[in-house]
DNA sequence: TATACTAACGCAAGTAGGTTGCATTTACGT
DNA sequence: ACGTAAATGCAACCTACTTGCGTTAGTATA
């Protein structure tokens, strides 16, 4: 997967998911790939006031949907009343949510097609996505 | 699993769960206990007005909270922007939500007890609870 | 059963996440 | 270089949810 914190990079990525290259997508992009944990928009808006490049927020929210909407972020939510973003090309997998220090893991999706295709079976419902997050102590918390 | 739209369970429910039990209380366990699906609060406030009960929102957002507390709702996220609701005494399920008309139905916990195992055993993270909701069509819907 | 203490309630004000309408600016195909 | 549609900034707005405070009402104890 090629290092879209490179600028050219970014802005090969945009343009081949259609999306119009401007400024502060630009910014965001490298922001996204440089995030090691889904963001939110409050973050983002931080990310971009450090840097004294303005943004409105509403530019901002803006930004998120269309990007969701171009595939090249999904969202997230973690139940904390305010949705998070993470960059799609990051392949199938959960979070491990600390609620002791906040930390976040990743873990790979090895079981779900299978409960899927059992839903499938049994109730007839089609699944077409799913969201799954694990909540408990991570290991530098045990100690 | 005794009946809580009953008004007698209702009580004998909020006593054992240590909960002063109040008008407001009770009517709001009939409810929860008639919902066919997880409710949000504007729902349960809907509910108090159909029946000419005044109760005020910032009572029933605390008293969601003083249940959830106090073991007797659990928490729902189906990323909407907003919490849902629903008795903790149904035992583990997941919800299937189709995206086409909304409707929510349960399937049973079968697989994540050994998703959890896996996760202490690979990563050492000790996971306390999970959320996991299925979006896609239902067999109504597909016709 | 009367009392007193704590907790629940109603009301109003406030916070945070997110959206929308409108005027202006900007990216980008021609 | 130009024209157009889309992106931006700003302000106003909306909904979910919280909090402070004065009043009311459960409930434990005497």
């Amino acid at each position: 997967m090629f290092n879209l914190i490179n600028n050219h990079d970014c802005k090969t990525e945009l343009k081949k998911m259609e999306v119009k290259i401007t400024p502060v997508r630009l910014f965001a992009m490298k922001f996204f790939e440089s995030a090691k944990q889904p963001v939110d928009v409050s973050e983002i808006i931080s990310y971009f006031k450090n840097n004294n490049i303005k943004a409105d927020p509403a530019t901002i929210f803006r930004l998120v949907n269309v990007f969701v909407e171009k595939g090249i972020l999904k969202r997230i939510d973690f139940g904390e009343g305010k949705t998070r973003y993470e960059l799609s090309n990051k392949g199938d997998h959960h979070h491990l949510i600390c609620t002791n220090c906040g930390h976040i893991e990743s873990v790979e999706d090895s079981h779900m097609s299978n409960f899927e295709a059992e839903i499938k079976k049994d109730k007839g419902f089609i699944v077409k996505s799913h969201s799954l997050e694990f909540f408990g102590i991570c290991l530098n918390c045990q100690s």
